[in-house]
DNA sequence: TCTTCGATGATGAGAATACGCATTGATTGT
DNA sequence: ACAATCAATGCGTATTCTCATCATCGAAGA
C-alpha cells in the first residue's frame, strides 16, 4: 500500500508519514501541488492524503485530474478549516473523504483504512445534499442538518436506494437489530422525523411514500 | 404470483413465506405431499417450492403430475441433502431447479425470480406501453399513467399472459390474499377502473372482456 | 331473420376498511 | 435528568368492496 501525503505543515507531515508506517503504509511526503502531480506521474498510489489548502494552489485542482487518470486511487482531503462549502467542492471534485483538523490520529486511520478495504466512498452526495453516514451528518447547501440516529439511518438507507421502493419490512430488517420486536409504526415515526426536520424547513421533498408498499426516495424531485 | 410452498421444517416454511411475501409473492404452505397435491387440485400457482424428502415421500412423486396437469407451472426444490444423485433424478422428473440447503435467501428469491420471469427482466413492455411492477408504475408514449393497487395487478397479470384468457378465478387466486372472501364482482369493478384510467383517455384497448371465459389482454389490439 | 329473455358484464355510489400521519406519554439507557 | 426510542392512539384520507341498477350479449323460438 502506497500512500502520497501532500500537506505543507512539517510537522504534521513528518507525523503522518511515521504514524502511517507503523500501520505498515509506505508514504512519500510532499509540500506542493506541484511536486504532487509530478510523484503521481511516476508512481502509481493507492491512496493520496492531501491538505486542501496548499502553498501553489488548491487541492481540487488537482483531484479531477487524478480521478480521470487512475480512478481507483482513493482521494482524502484534509482542511483547517470548519467549512463546509470546501467538503461540498472537494467531494464534488471526486474526493472519496474529507477529514477535518484536528483530528485523532486513530480515526484518521480508521477512515484511511475503511476507505482503501471499500474501494469507494460512503459519501452519498445528491445535488446540493450531502450525507454523511460516518459521521452521522447531513449538510444541505453549506448548513448542516440536525438528523441523528435512527432517522438519520432510514434516511441513509433509502438515499443508497434512490428511486426504488423500500418497504418497511426491508428498512426494519435493515436498520434495526430486533425487527420483530418492533411495530412497523416506528418507521413512520422515523420517516416523520426527516420531514419535520429536512424537508420541512428546506422546503424540499425527499422521500415520497408509496402506499401499502413502503417508501422511497427521490430528490430531487421530477416536476 | 402465487408460490406453493411444500416444506416440513416449520421455522422455514415460515421464513420462507414472510420472506417472499416482502418480495410480493403470495405463498399458501403446507408440510405434506398430500396436502400439496390437494392445493395442487383448488388453486393454480405460477411456483411451486418443495422440500426433496418428506414425512409421506418424496418430491419426485407429484413432479411429473404436476408437469402434466400445468405445464407452466415452475417447480423448484430444496434438498437438505448434500446429494448429486437426488438432483439428477429431480430434475429429470422435471424440477426446473434444485437449491440446496442451507441457502442464502436473497440467492434463492433470485433463482426463483429468475425461473419466473423467463430470463428477461420484470419489466413489460409492448409496443409504447412500459408496465414496472417494481416501482408499481405504467408509462405510455413517455406519460405517466395513474394507477395503482388492486387494479394495477390486475392489468399487470393480463399481461403477463398476453393473449391469454385468464378467467376471473385465477385472477383472484394471483391477486387477492383470500379469493373467497370477496365476490368475483372486484375484478370487474378493477377491470372498470383500468379501462376508465388507460383505455378511455389514451384512446386504446388494453383488454377485451371473453364473455363467460374472462379476460384477454390484447395489445396492440390487431386490426 | 327478428324478437325476447335470461345470464353475464359494466357502472356508479356509498359503506367499510386499511393505511399512513401526527401526537403523546412511557420506557430505556446515559 | 436528559435524550433517544418506542407503543399506543385518534384522525383523516385513499383504497377496496358491496350492492343495486343498467347495458349487452347470445341463444331459442316465432
Amino acid at each position: 500500500m502506497r500512500i502520497l501525503i501532500i500537506e505543507d505543515e512539517v510537522t504534521l507531515n513528518k507525523t503522518l508519514a511515521e504514524g502511517l508506517k507503523e500501520f505498515g503504509y509506505q508514504s512519500d511526503v510532499v509540500e506542493t501541488l506541484k511536486d504532487g502531480e509530478y510523484y503521481l506521474d511516476i508512481r502509481n498510489y493507492d491512496l493520496v492524503l492531501t491538505d486542501w489548502m496548499l502553498p501553489d494552489g488548491n487541492a481540487v485542482d488537482i483531484i479531477p485530474d487524478i480521478k480521470t487518470k487512475t480512478p481507483k486511487t482513493v482521494i482524502v482531503v484534509l482542511s483547517a478549516r470548519d467549512d463546509n462549502e470546501s467538503e461540498i467542492e472537494a467531494l464534488r471534485a471526486g474526493a472519496d473523504d474529507y477529514i477535518r483538523k484536528p483530528f485523532d490520529f486513530d480515526v484518521l486511520v480508521a477512515r484511511l483504512e475503511a476507505r482503501l478495504r471499500f474501494g469507494g466512498s460512503n459519501i452519498i452526495e445528491i445535488d446540493d445534499l450531502i450525507i454523511n453516514p460516518e459521521e452521522e451528518k447531513i449538510i444541505y447547501r453549506d448548513k448542516e442538518i440536525e438528523l441523528k440516529g435512527k432517522p438519520f439511518e432510514v434516511l441513509t438507507h433509502l438515499a443508497r436506494h434512490r428511486d426504488q421502493i423500500v418497504s418497511k419490512e426491508q428498512l426494519l430488517d435493515a436498520i434495526w437489530e430486533e425487527p420483530e420486536l418492533v411495530t412497523p409504526n416506528v418507521i413512520e415515526v422515523a420517516i416523520n422525523q426527516i420531514r419535520q426536520k429536512m424537508d420541512k424547513p428546506l422546503g424540499i421533498t425527499t422521500i415520497e411514500t408509496v402506499r401499502r408498499r413502503g417508501y422511497r426516495f427521490c430528490f430531487p424531485k421530477e416536476a
